[in-house]
DNA sequence: ATGGTAGGTCTCCTA
């Protein structure tokens, strides 16, 4: 069965219902993983996601910041969150479906703007964060399982704009580079995007803050589709939504989506 | 070198 899975960091789910329910009915994936939801699990607007023929949704929340989400139209079961860095922050949660097949939707945290854990405690809690997903993963080889989200990491050169301008910014530094690279090993990962789409500058998150993003085309791949092994070989049909972050009351990032024969 | 925009919440934090 082909199953398209779809992942967006949304930046309040409420604010921007409106755009979630255009992607589910423009692109229909089976599944869409959103995070930033930025609201407690109740006040998730799910109603209309039913109504456009989501009706499952397993979610973790809390005021204000944070939120991870996972809506299908194919029936799933929660299959738990991990606290990382025990603060307490929705940033994890798990999906299961019939046939076992369990996803693993992230927020790992954005790390603030200077990359030294002596003098930013938000990066040491990214770098912290990124070293407990690798033992996690390392504890028990996944198999069947697939793992989205905003990783805040933009890891290949062809990731970001201008890899020498970004390699003392947040999120292409060498530290989080090579973490990222372990927490992938950790799990023998696949990075089906890349895998589909080998060639060539890739960017999912452009900033608020330029002036016109479009133009200046200053990006980041920053959200990502991962896989094991076994799923991989029967995964394709990779794309970024680009044009999403052209939208009215945008998120600064794009749906990423990819198709898995399951 | 700097500041630029956006969302949630309650005065400033986070991205």
């Amino acid at each position: 069965m082909a199953v398209t899975i779809a992942t967006w960091n949304i930046n309040s789910v409420r604010l921007r219902e409106p755009i979630v329910l255009d992607l589910l009915r423009d692109e229909a994936p089976d599944i869409l993983c959103l995070q930033e939801t930025k609201s407690p699990v109740d006040k998730i607007p799910v109603e209309g996601f039913a109504e456009a023929g989501y009706p499952y949704m397993v979610a973790r929340g809390q005021k204000g910041y944070n939120g991870v989400a996972i809506l299908s139209r194919l029936p799933i079961e929660d299959a738990g969150q991990r606290d990382f860095c025990a603060k307490g922050d929705a940033r994890h949660v798990a999906a299961r479906l019939a046939d076992g097949t369990v996803i693993h939707n992230f927020y790992v945290p954005a790390g603030g703007d200077e990359p030294d854990r002596e003098r930013n405690e938000k990066f040491g809690h990214k770098l912290d964060f990124l070293t407990e997903m690798r033992d996690w993963f390392h504890g028990g080889k996944p198999e069947r399982a697939i793992m989205v989200g905003d990783l805040n990491i933009a890891p290949r050169e062809d990731d970001v704009w201008d890899h020498k301008k970004l390699l003392k910014v947040v999120s292409h530094t060498p530290i989080e580079v090579e973490q990222l690279a372990q927490v992938q090993d950790s799990g023998a990962w696949v990075d089906i995007t890349r895998a589909d789409i080998p060639e060539g500058k890739l960017y999912s998150w452009w900033s608020y803050r330029a002036r016109d993003w479009d133009a200046a085309d200053k990006g980041r791949r920053l959200d990502h589709i991962w896989a094991t092994p076994d799923l991989a070989s029967g995964a394709g049909g990779s794309r970024i939504l680009r044009a999403c972050r052209g939208w009215e009351k945008p998120s600064d990032h794009a749906p990423v989506l990819a198709s898995f024969d399951l």
